[in-house]
DNA sequence: GAAAAAACTTGAACGCATTCATTTTTAGAG
DNA sequence: CTCTAAAAATGAATGCGTTCAAGTTTTTTC
């Protein structure tokens, strides 16, 4: 690996760092570009040949954050659960429990709404795959409990599956948008949605 | 009613007017706060006196889909279905069919966006609660299903209900977010959920 | 090892939403 | 009618994300 190689890496990592600290220190929103390339010691125009825009370097620290949340799902899966809504809870208490290891509400938030607001961008594409992830480990995770005989056999453990993520992260959302709210109002939500569909 | 109140309406329908017909030509981002004040033929700073900012005056145009929507859901629950999920797909393709009327789907996602990324806003506050006033509807629903003996007697009613609110909510995120996405898709999409959650 | 090419860095300049000091208009009192 | 104070309108100035033309450093070529 040549010099402009190892540089390129060390800046690389600067600035995601420095982007990291000030969007937990500041919010993203008051964070500034010329903060963090400050930070990261390196001027506003490299930042940029870096990362295409402010969102991009938002979207490099989600992705961390949803990564490992998907590997720490998959051990769910081959769980062998009493009831169908004690193995969905269980996932969805492992995809809360970890959302504000790296993200704030307000990192969380700004994410979201990004993802919705710019389809089409490389940063809302690989939101929604990382999104899109999550959902078809829900689906997984009903068609695995319909086999084992823990949810009735008529339904649709596709839809079912679909319906359930869409609970789970609407009341996500809800949990980012409030303040008051804490993790364990989300988990108790989610328990009463999951008891209420699956039983 | 003296002159200067009667400008002042005059202008604040003139500057709405002009908003919402720049925001359809030329979508929410590329209209131009400049040239909405042009359009509605009063200055920059003027605009800034009758709303706080762009997204205030989206919201304006929000406003008023909902309140249609909301009115329309209301004949949903006085009729008397054959199947709880019969009712539920009727009042959410009410809600999906005028959905497209006043806005735009670029102009629905920077509203969901901005609610989101913007909390204790008078935008965010105000479209948080026309979207709990729906969910209400939908629980509402939901209680007079269950009374009527077309949801199993130990269900929890509300929780089903904010269950498949955020199910229509999600789908009709995903519809706006999807260029290519139909409102024939969003009924085929919602359909199989509300069955897979209330059968 | 010099010269040419390629890759990368830089910060001033741009566009646009929003603000604010100033000017203009209106309503009411004498 | 005139004068005064309150209300409203105005557009130039501000702040910030993003771009880009010019300069610098590294790699390749002979």
């Amino acid at each position: 690996m040549g010099l402009r190689e190892k540089q390129k890496a060390s800046r690389n990592r600067a600035i995601v760092e420095s982007a990291s600290r000030l969007f937990q220190e500041s919010g993203y929103e008051a964070a500034r570009i010329g903060q963090i390339a400050e930070l990261a010691e390196v001027s506003v125009g490299t930042l940029y040949n870096y990362f295409k825009n402010k969102a991009d370097l938002l979207f490099a620290i989600v992705s961390l954050e949803v990564e490992e949340v998907l590997h720490q799902g998959k051990a769910v899966l081959e769980e062998d659960p009493k009831t169908a809504s004690d193995a969905v809870y269980r996932l969805a208490s492992i995809y809360y429990d970890h959302s504000l290891v790296y993200l704030t509400k307000e990192m969380w938030r700004t994410a979201m709404a990004l993802a919705i607001q710019h389809p089409d961008t490389p940063f809302s594409n690989r939101y929604h795959m990382l999104d899109a992830a999550l959902a078809q480990q829900v689906k997984d995770l009903c068609v695995g409990l319909r086999t084992r005989g823990l949810l009735r056999p008529e339904v649709d453990p596709d839809a079912l599956g679909e319906a359930l993520f869409l609970s789970i992260n609407g009341l996500f959302t809800a949990f980012t948008v409030s303040d008051q709210m804490t993790l364990e109002d989300l988990r108790t939500a989610v328990g009463r949605h999951i008891r209420a569909v699956c039983d």
